[in-house]
DNA sequence: CTTCGTTCCTGGAAGC
DNA sequence: TGCTTCCAGGAACGAA
């Protein structure tokens, strides 16, 4: 599932294929991706656009034709964007194709096909999740206090209240059970009721385990695949996701699994207090 | 306002 | 072996 480490994997080797081309043609393959505007117009603005960049803000990637008109894309869980020769035939559950000028298409292919693309012109449309994504981790704005600001207004588990996307931009489930389990945090535990030292345990834990994804090119399970078509290798390195029933790496207690906001959660219950 | 549960979708794993 | 059932999960949405 691509989380922000992945996106960020897909924006550094899809822009050099893709940036200064201009696209000639699009074929909207299940129109159901298309969020906004009408499939129809979405097609009608961007044929003939030049990307001029491709920037990424949490999760979501944005191709730019101007500053203020770009394609606003969320990959969800299984969207990927692959850029392959024209002469190539379209790849499995492809369901947005972009050909571009330069002999290449842009496909993007969704097997769960719950990934989006939004067309913004000039603010005339706002897509509330994304203008209202909180810092990035790694960022200059995500700061300890900032942190600390939002702990202790929340009730939730813990877990849950750094997968919201409005108080850190990028975390999926992945990597919050590894921010978790690298401070020693249940995860299950309500928010305001961290003390500061773990509240300074998870900042430094979020930062960690980003760093390391986009380090390790992302976290492959099943479906996901940067622009070139190539998987991560942060799946080798994980401390406690999809490792369930596994011995913990620091104490060798085996993992428990639990459902937490209806999410699968791995974590080790000597190590994560 | 916050929080919680449900929904979307498909392939692959697990269960019988 | 072959069928059925369950599970994976980001975020929108409605309900409490």
């Amino acid at each position: 599932m691509p989380e922000m480490p992945e996106v960020e994997q897909v924006r550094k080797t899809l822009a050099p294929k893709i940036v200064g081309s201009k696209i000639k043609k699009v074929e909207v393959l299940l129109d159901r991706i298309i969020k906004y505007p009408t499939v129809a117009e979405f097609i009608k603005v961007v044929k003939n656009k030049t990307i001029t960049s491709i920037e990424r803000r949490g999760k979501y990637l944005a191709l730019h034709f101007s500053k203020d008109q770009f394609i606003l894309i969320h990959l969800r869980m299984t969207g990927a964007l692959l850029v392959m020769p024209k002469t190539e035939t379209a790849p499995k559950y492809a369901t947005v194709k972009f050909e571009l000028e330069n002999g290449l298409n842009l496909w993007f292919t969704d097997i769960r096909t719950f990934g989006t693309m939004h067309l913004i012109t000039n603010k005339d449309v706002v897509i509330e999740s994304y203008e209202n994504l909180g810092p990035e981790p790694l960022s200059k704005e995500f700061t300890l206090e900032y942190l600390k600001e939002k702990i202790k207004k929340s009730k939730k588990p813990i877990k849950t209240f750094i997968l919201d996307q409005n108080v850190i931009a990028g975390l999926g489930n992945i990597y919050a059970d590894e921010a978790l389990a690298v401070a020693n945090i249940y995860p299950a535990k309500e928010a305001n009721t961290l003390k500061a030292k773990e509240q300074q345990a998870l900042y430094v834990g979020i930062n960690q385990v980003i760093k390391q994804g986009i380090k390790n090119k992302g976290t492959t399970f099943r479906d996901y695949k940067d622009a070139d078509g190539n998987k991560g290798s942060n799946q080798n390195k994980l401390l406690v996701y999809s490792r369930k029933g596994k011995p913990c790496k620091t104490c060798g207690t085996l993992l428990e699994g639990m459902k937490i906001g209806g999410r699968g959660t791995v974590y080790c219950k000597k190590c994560q207090k």
